[in-house]
DNA sequence: ACTCAAAGCGGAGGCACCTCCGTTAAAGTG
DNA sequence: CACTTTAACGGAGGTGCCTCCGCTTTGAGT
């Protein structure tokens, strides 16, 4: 809020090196665990595994989700950045169509993880700039460039595209079915597409 | 499925009325804990104020999502109830917009299970005839009808509605904006309507 | 009425979550 | 290099989840 240089608060002094090495152990451990994990990861034992007692990964990531989103934050830019890529190559709807399928399949990969991103991405708890606002903007772009060229309907939000791609996710990670997930994203397109030509 | 007096299965006792009466308490108690309830409920709690251990609990309800899903599918029948009117006084687009409009209504009251019913619903964990079936095939019927009246789209499964009503209320659980619901929904619609009239 | 198989009960126990706070050691200071 | 300050550490502890199993109660058969 206040105007600042940007580094920290006035007086703050700059972080201890053993708590960046161990943020930095943190995350990498959990990464591992969240790609090898079947089930639902515990904290305590990503926090064992890095060496680090529980309160030490609480200090650092106070929620679930905060450790999930520095986790996927870092790898979010494969699907951000591919924007202007596709924007270049394609008409914007069938932009939106690709980078939604891209969207798609990096979710899939992230099984490990997908309920406490649902929950926390439902809730807002997810929400720093680096994740959900990059998203946003993500859509944001593509949709400003669809409503120009009149092939995308003007009156859509970009948080009405994350709702219904939430569902679509959430629904085809339950069940393998990655043709119903295409099917579903036809069926959104057809509803972003502007209606009357 | 096979032939039965519609008691229980050929040899099985009939249930012991303490069994009856225990599990009778418990719905009834998790009802007013779920709706009274802003954050997720105890289930300790429940057994507690219901005056049995939490053994007794998990026997009746072996998970979260089945004590929720007693209290759900009680109340779900103002929802599947009102198809056949729905459909009888309206076209089946019409019909379809304005049922999806009061599942959008009754979720909404949900509250103090949404959690729980969302991650069971995406998790395929609620999945008995009593519920995810009855609202499949709500669906189904409204989608029938509309196919052969040509005003609705005929290769679109139930389960894909229920995959796009699902991110619309779990996005719009978190926050309280009734009208983005009500334009997700017309955006839905919009999507599930013959394309070439 | 009496018997007794088994349906049903309840809580101890193991695990995970998260908080709190006494202790440790890193980074400034003289 | 001592010395001080305080960021950072780590784990004990309280709570909730869920399972397992020895004890109790029910009700069908005689």
């Amino acid at each position: 809020m206040s105007s600042d240089t940007g580094k920290k608060a006035r007086g703050a002094r700059a972080p201890r090196a053993d708590a960046l090495r161990n943020r930095d152990t943190l995350i990498q451990v959990a990464r591992a665990a969240f790609a090898a994990a079947t089930d639902t990861v515990s904290l305590e034992g990503i926090a064992r595994e890095a060496g680090v007692g529980i309160g030490t990964l609480y200090r650092h990531f106070p929620t679930r989700e905060a450790l999930v989103e520095a986790v996927y934050a870092a790898e979010l830019d494969e699907v951000t950045g591919c924007v202007a890529t596709l924007l270049a190559e394609l008409p914007p709807d069938a932009a939106l169509r690709a980078w939604m399928g891209r969207y798609a399949a990096f979710v899939a990969t992230k099984r490990g993880m997908a309920e406490t991103l649902r929950a926390g991405w439902a809730s807002g708890r997810i929400a720093t700039p680096s994740t959900r606002e990059r998203i946003t903007a993500a859509i944001a772009t593509i949709l400003a460039s669809g409503a120009q060229a009149r092939s995308l309907r003007g009156d859509v939000a970009p948080d009405d595209v994350t709702a219904l791609l939430l569902g679509i996710f959430l629904s085809t990670a339950a069940a393998e079915t990655p043709e119903q997930t295409e099917r579903l994203l036809d069926l959104v397109m057809d509803a972003l597409r502007e209606p009357i030509p």
